[in-house]
RNA sequence: GGGUUGGUAGCUCAGGUGGUUAGAGCGCACGCCUGAUAAGCGUGAGGUCGGUGGUUCGAGUCCACCUCGACCCA
């Protein structure tokens, strides 16, 4: 515009070019305005009008239950929100896809909070009826199912809301328990005793799930254990042969049997309470991990344990710490001690022969090789309690050492035990108890005591009363997992682990892929499922045992299949609550067998067995389940490894033979915008809700596509933000398409062939994309997917296309085929946009497709995905246009340069000349329009030599540029500046707007 | 403590089998437009590719160690 002519009095032709018009906002509102889209679509029944579509294959992904307790956080959110991606997309691209959503209801954190109401009232639970208490678990979980249901919805998840399965439902409990006698009766079922971490204040084994882990301060004890006997003892051959690259020991004189005889083996331990249990001392095999020595302690200070002179046995790397840990001058080395001479002790326990222990402790403790044992810490000798921990457990397993029962539900001695009966190790306020001082006060009367101090470190809690845990052995109920099965179904192997790692590597894909390793791995190298949980709220392990009869006797379980068939038909109509009601026992047993004989089992299953039969209740028994009870997909956290997709995996390998699924997909953990884990104490969460209510759950649903879900994700103030920045760039390019369809009338469209090469290219573009996109959903890639489709519009529409053709659809004439070209090219953007959009931007894709589309019943969510004509795919045009724009690229950085120069303003001022040197390049210049592809006045384009001073870019080697100003005034109407601006009928009009107007 | 896994511009992400000055979008700064306007267009500044050492003619890409984070397990 030039200055000197501030022609402000021609008419003004505003009202006569066609502006955007649209109904679709610039700001979207999403807070307020998403319930209203929510309710419609319930109106209308979506989901279930889907199912009305006939004909098609179906997809079905299982949802993965989540505990029906609390509200909703981030991470419930993402899971949600990928599963409802998948399922939109899969049912766009053809199939029927069903989802039905599901909660998993029993299990400690309900039961334990129906405790916490009982205290309050000062009702103990064991006074409660059990059915009572069952049935105040049920109601809570059924409150919570509600809200969440809500909040689910809320996100934009559809899915079957009004009928969704319950791991609590009649008839789940019924197929549980079906499930569970399965493994009754086909011999996987099997009752042993193993230490478990236990919880004394809530007198219940823990599954590691519900274990924290905190710091605690602890005793800590070095306990002297005086070698009684050198010389071969009934572990001797064995032990030899675990030991590696063993030096034989010169056969053993008389003076070094009689030095021996005098030293001690020096063990040390953290829980001095465990101490009544020890029944053998370990050490390390390998002479290359760790070496041991024959000390000698040399001036004991006042106030030590220690006897100067007095002979030990411990780990040469660990000398200096046990010499300062008691008090001592120096440990001096007399020689090494080998394995092989380790393996020839034999020691006795420290309280053997002690007053008041009424010979309890009068065995002998043996020594024995275990590869758990390091100098990392203690003495390089492991105290070994094998009803205490799970190390100790495995040694003695390989041992035959036996089992103890000296510690009782709630963590005090058995009442029977001498000199600390009764005696507790944690009170019921999960403080500590008198056991440990006490054994500690013994042993330093027995003078097996050679130092003691505390220390702090990390130990397990029980995740919900905090209290610290110990390990304690109790009898369980166990899957065998390497038992071979006859169950018809071998398909895949005979044991549960064969059938599950040939599932893993033959059957199952995964995504990605690195999940597969990580699931085999873990079932590869796991212990038999501990199915048994002392507890009330859950499916009873519906089973009787003889009575007197043992674990390992023929006869020891009831398996009848009649008494399974009378469970399961009372569990469909009652509910598992039957199990407790008096009288049961004896109504499913009756006639068939003496109901005296057998004793009914209280424990109820690991909540993991309930989930992990889902798939029985839902995919193989519901009308919407599938054909083969198969699910196409199970979608949730990369903690599932060990926990859904790892016990579906064991159930369903255990009762029909293989995996429950054809895939699995992770995704990972929500952080916060550093990379650190959330947590209320950090205050550094993001709730659902939040996000909803300040930016809309399009927006969250946005941050689940533009991350990267198979890494940890990361949200936050400033993501977030981000986020709302790049759905407001897409909102505005949907709303200029919007905004230039109005009016569009079908009949103005032109084919294919006979639009412009830059319509052609834009139709050439969306080919490419619908491939794009429907292999980046089919890979369930949403973020591939949304990336490409945002660059499209940002890049290839709102910077080049959209910027071009506003003149077009703007000034044209309604009847030019250049605008009505440019129309039908808006409407198939606006059509495929949509409808590809319409999975991740669920809210936002619907408004779009309802200003277009008026019927009340319609949805974009009814659509599918429509099919491109394959002639739109022109790769020769394309490399072309690819030329164009690079040419472009020079003209429009020339233009910059005049721009600073203050030359121009707009690129309508401009009328360049474009020097081009390669004769392709320059034919197809002069086939397009390339003044209207720059948006220039005019250009020509020429194959003359460029002058030295036009203007070039490195990059675009063989063009350059001179810039000139547009000749002529400038058309009021299209602001196009062009010499026959002014000679028209309509003043300051040049001739295409000057036609316009007619 | 062990296993698994990740660390590329302020943010979200690309960077087959190692090869010229490491890319995109968003944001930011500056400019333009004022008929997509709490919008649009253009230009630009931002990176020791977590760190160290090594293999190699050459490493973001391979190896080792370290560091930070996450998940699972203890």
């Amino acid at each position: 515009m030039c200055a000197d002519t501030p022609d402000t009095t021609g008419p003004d032709y505003r009202d006569t070019v066609f502006l955007p018009e649209t109904e679709f906002p610039m700001r979207a509102g999403l807070p307020q305005r998403e319930p209203g889209w929510l309710a419609r679509w319930e109106k209308i029944g979506v989901y279930d009008r889907l199912r009305e579509k006939t004909g098609r294959k179906p997809f079905t992904l299982h949802d993965g239950p989540p505990y029906a307790n609390g509200h909703l956080h981030i991470g419930h959110a993402l899971n949600k929100i990928l599963k409802d991606m998948v399922v939109r997309s899969q049912q766009m691209m053809g199939h029927d896809a069903r989802y039905v959503p599901g909660w998993d209801c029993h299990g400690l954190p309900i039961e334990w909070k129906i405790e916490e109401q009982y205290r309050a009232k000062g009702l103990n639970k064991d006074d409660v009826d059990v059915v009572a208490f069952r049935q105040e678990c049920r109601k809570f979980a059924e409150g919570w199912i509600d809200i969440q249901r809500d909040e689910f919805k809320r996100l934009g998840v559809t899915g079957n809301w009004a009928d969704p399965y319950l791991t609590m439902d009649f008839h789940a409990e019924a197929v549980i328990a079906a499930e569970f006698m399965k493994l009754l009766m086909n011999g996987t079922l099997y009752q042993g005793s193993k230490p478990v971490m236990w919880s004394p204040v809530e007198k219940t084994a823990l599954a590691e799930a519900e274990v924290e882990y905190h710091d605690h301060t602890s005793h800590t004890i070095w306990v002297r254990f005086p070698v009684v006997k050198v010389g071969a003892n009934e572990f001797a051959d064995a032990v030899k042969q675990i030991i590696i690259d063993p030096v034989e020991a010169e056969a053993a004189s008389q003076s070094v049997k009689d030095e021996l005889l005098q030293a001690s083996v020096v063990i040390w331990t953290t829980t001095p309470w465990t101490i009544p249990q020890n029944r053998a001392v370990a050490f390390n095999p390998s002479y290359a991990s760790v070496d041991y020595g024959l000390y000698q302690v040399v001036g004991s200070n006042d106030g030590s344990n220690a006897k100067d002179g007095e002979l030990l046995i411990i780990a040469k790397s660990r000398a200096d710490d046990v010499a300062s840990a008691a008090k001592i001058d120096a440990l001096e080395l007399r020689r090494d001690v080998s394995q092989v001479e380790l393996a020839n002790l034999t020691l006795a326990h420290p309280f053997r022969g002690v007053e008041g222990g009424a010979g309890e402790w009068d065995f002998d403790v043996p020594m024995l090789p275990g590869d758990h044992v390091t100098d990392d810490a203690g003495t390089g000798f492991v105290h070994t309690a094998p009803s205490h921990g799970d190390d100790d457990y495995q040694l003695g397993l390989k041992f035959g050492l036996p089992m103890t029962y000296n510690v009782e539900p709630d963590g005090s001695y058995r009442a029977d035990l001498p000199l600390f009966g009764g005696q507790a190790i944690i009170q019921p306020d999960g403080k500590e108890g008198p056991a440990n001082v006490s054994v500690i006060k013994q042993l330093a009367y027995a003078g097996a005591l050679f130092a003691k101090g505390k220390i702090k470190h990390s130990y397990p809690h029980s995740w919900r009363s905090k209290a610290p845990l110990i390990y304690r052995n109790t009898p369980q109920w166990f899957a065998a997992i390497d038992r071979p099965i006859e169950d018809g179904q071998g398909a895949y192997g005979d044991t549960i682990r064969e059938r599950a790692l040939r599932s893993i590597s033959e059957l199952v894909s995964f995504t990605p892929p690195s999940g597969k390793n990580r699931l085999y791995s873990m079932i590869e190298g796991r212990p038999d499922w501990v199915l048994s949980r002392q507890r009330a709220w859950g499916v009873p392990l519906t089973c009787f045992v003889k009575k007197g009869a043992r674990p390992t006797d023929p006869d020891f379980l009831l398996r009848d299949d009649r008494v399974n068939a009378r469970i399961v038909a009372a569990f469909e109509a009652e509910g598992a609550d039957v199990w407790y009601v008096q009288g049961f026992k004896d109504r499913v047993l009756s006639d068939l067998v003496d109901s005296s004989e057998y004793e009914q089992v209280f424990d109820v299953l690991d909540v993991w067995f309930d989930s992990g039969s889902t798939h029985a209740f839902v995919l193989r028994d519901r009308p919407d389940g599938t054909a083969d009870g198969l699910a196409d997909l199970y979608l949730e956290g990369t903690d599932q490894h060990r926990g859904w997709f790892h016990s579906s995996m064991l159930q369903a390998c255990g009762t029909r033979g293989r995996a429950p699924y054809r895939g699995v997909l992770t995704h990972g953990f929500t952080l916060d915008e550093k990379g650190m884990k959330m947590s209320k104490s950090l205050g550094n969460t993001v709730a659902p809700q939040q996000v909803i209510d300040e930016y809309g759950a399009d927006i969250l649903r946005l941050w689940v596509a533009l991350s990267d879900y198979t890494v940890d994700l990361r949200i936050g103030k400033e993501i977030l933000k981000g986020v709302a920045d790049s759905y407001r760039r897409l909102r505005n390019t949907m709303r200029f398409i919007l905004g230039n369809l109005d009016g569009f009338d079908p009949a103005e469209r032109v084919a294919a062939a006979e639009m412009p090469e830059l319509e052609q290219w834009v139709l050439h573009r969306l080919a490419e994309l619908d491939a794009e996109v429907r292999k980046g959903y089919a890979a369930y890639d949403f973020q591939g997917v949304f990336q490409k489709l945002f660059t499209f519009a940002t890049t290839d529409l709102s910077a080049v296309y959209f910027d071009i053709r506003k003149d077009a659809l703007y000034c044209d004439p309604p009847g030019s085929i250049r605008r009505r070209a440019c129309r039908t090219v808006l409407d198939i953007l606006y059509h495929r946009l949509t409808v590809w959009l319409a999975p991740i931007l669920v809210f936002t894709m619907e408004e779009a497709w309802l200003c277009r589309n008026a019927d009340e019943a319609a949805s974009i969510h009814l659509e599918d995905f429509p099919d491109t004509p394959a002639d739109w795919l022109n790769e020769p045009l394309a490399a072309k246009w690819a030329q164009v724009r690079q040419v472009r690229r020079v003209v429009t950085a020339a233009l910059e340069v005049q721009r600073t120069a203050k030359v121009i303003g707009a690129s309508l001022e401009a009328a360049p000349v474009v020097h081009v040197q390669d004769k392709a390049v320059l034919a197809a210049l002069k086939s397009v329009d390339f003044a209207e592809i720059c948006i220039t006045s005019d250009i020509q384009v020429t194959g003359d030599p460029e002058p030295a001073e036009a203007f070039r870019l490195p990059e675009v080697p063989g063009v350059a540029v001179v810039f000139e100003l547009a000749e002529g005034e400038k058309c009021q109407r299209c602001w196009q500046i062009l010499p026959d601006v002014g000679s028209h009928a309509h003043a300051g009009t040049c001739k295409r707007c000057n036609d316009a107007l007619g």
